[in-house]
DNA sequence: TTGAAAGCGCTAACAG
DNA sequence: CTGTTAGCGCTTTCAA
């Protein structure tokens, strides 16, 4: 690998001096300045970012968690995140955590080891004594972590307010919700949202709620079971879209008709909702813009020695597709 | 941050002792090791790793580069290569490329700089040339990028044979093939297995082949024009699993039920493909495998000197779903 | 305007 | 068995 001295010593130069060209910093006569970057261009130089690294402390290199890269939403929010730090000359480590409090402890160790310059985190198992103990910045994603961790989230509970409304208005008269998995802190806070819409019809049951993991299959299998221990039920309000699509599979075995006898919707806005038959509606983030904004945050304090701790929420909005339309 | 300096002295010894210990290297006396153990432990003290890196040439990182992360067939892949890169004690970055030249320039070099011990590249645009230019182990994957590069790929063209030969099995007469992308090299081995079955069968048209783009929005128009200009059309086999529900998506736009009038097929195996009404047929890539395999043969190619160029390739594997059923 | 030299934190000869 | 020392490649005072 050629090195700053091969450069130097080409342009008869110091090292010292490449470093102020390389650089831009400090006087440096335009004509030697000349002769160091035709060095430069005739090795082929690139400096070494390790060595870099070293000396500054700090490694251009920004993660991001997420909890699992095979739920689309994920990747779409990576992309975000991606676009931007690149934008900004760093480079970006993508990290699946599974919500794993270790593996998320080791990933936390390993960057910090690597002189990460700052991290965004989707977690719902990571505490704020973990997080506090680092001095690297970082930034809550989609969750709120502790108090004095700046984040980026969305109104989950009106959020799901407006579904149910939605659900409502399309002419549903029984509406159940299944929920996210327990540990997440938008469960409870879209759960608080349906509840806001149903807690006081006097056809509200408790048993329409029914618990949910994060995934398609559990989804197909709880939607089967209360549409058939509720045949009354001709609404579901979804946590979210990947569940939401495999109720519309549940429906779809039970012979039950989306969106004819039963309304579904769900939450997020990922692209996949589109594709399906019938297409879902859904409560969409604006997931891109919360990528961009949090990964503007932690570049914010990342260069700004005087930040301050922010907490930004985002708007969801309703988009009608087929798997919910008004009903004769 | 703490240093080695920092656990040298509270231990009473030299940095080069702790060093020792902490890497296992030579000999040290028990005692001596118990001291250096407990001090590391009383300051919780972690090595730097970029000083590290700098030392050793090494930064214990892998890159995979992938073109579009918004596919899912990607993040599965992703997740392979990040279990295997982990279990050894490595990190993982995932660069999303757009397949544009300039993207993986740029982080080819940054990754460069950063001594990125290794390199897992799914590309149709990168050039051997490039490649040929860099020390980076790299292994292509999906795609062969030239011969002195090892790569994982799978049988693309009997899979697209088989393909066909499933949708002649359950009693298509007239079948189509939506392309890939042009330039990327599946796409015109899946069109030569397209090709093998039915060139000579004398219902074929030229006009049965028609081109795609990697999306699912291009495919659902691809497949509405296709089956109307031709009604007779009662088999598709469509480049990937994504175009695939586009498919599904056109034909229920027309109104033409599947698999009843028509049956549809698609190549790659992401789970999606188990998510649509009806599900999608498929050949199913052993995406985990290929994702597994390449990272195996990195870590092989970074930790053997005397490592020899490999090509594997894997089958692809029939998986029936709803979308092709037997017709009476 | 430029060079010499120290040092970022760690490892690996080389002595002892 | 352990310490001293040089050095990985770069940046930045400090002098000149």
């Amino acid at each position: 690998m050629t090195t700053i001295k091969d450069v130097a010593k080409l342009a008869g130069v110091s090292t010292a001096t490449v470093s102020r060209v390389m650089n831009g910093t400090g006087y440096v006569n335009p004509s030697t300045k000349e002769k160091v970057n035709s060095a430069i261009k005739q090795l082929d130089y690139r400096p070494n970012d390790v060595a870099r690294s070293l000396y500054k402390g700090k490694s251009k290199m920004i993660a991001l968690f997420v909890p699992d890269i095979m739920n689309p939403f994920f990747p779409e929010l990576a992309r975000a995140v991606e676009d931007v730090t690149n934008q900004h000359g760093y480079t970006f480590i993508l990290c699946n955590t599974d919500d794993d409090f270790e593996k998320e402890q080791t990933y936390l160790n390993a960057l910090q080891q690597k002189s990460v310059d700052g991290i965004i985190i989707v977690s719902s198992t990571i505490t704020k004594e973990l997080v506090g103990k680092i001095s690297t910045p970082i930034i809550a994603l989609d969750r709120i972590i502790g108090s004095n961790i700046s984040s980026v989230t969305v109104n989950n509970r009106e959020g799901a307010r407006q579904a149910v409304q939605h659900l409502k208005s399309v002419g549903c008269k029984r509406i159940a919700h299944i929920c996210g998995p327990e540990h997440v802190s938008n469960t409870a806070k879209r759960l608080k949202g349906y509840l806001d819409e149903v807690k006081n019809e006097d056809w509200f049951l408790s048993s329409y709620i029914v618990p949910g993991e994060y995934n398609f299959e559990t989804a197909v299998q709880a939607t089967k079971k209360l549409l058939t221990d509720h045949t009354e039920i001709d609404g579901i309000f979804v946590w979210n879209d990947l569940m939401g699509i495999g109720a519309l599979k549940g429906a779809e075995e039970l012979g039950i008709n989306v969106p004819d006898e039963l309304s579904i919707i769900a939450f997020d806005g990922i692209t996949v909702g589109e594709t399906t038959t019938p297409s879902l509606s859904t409560m969409a983030q604006p997931i891109y813009d919360i990528g961009t904004q949090a990964a503007e945050m932690l570049l914010e304090q990342i260069n700004n020695s005087g930040y301050k701790t922010k907490r930004e929420e985002f708007t969801v909005q309703l988009i009608e597709r087929q798997s919910t339309r008004k009903r004769g």
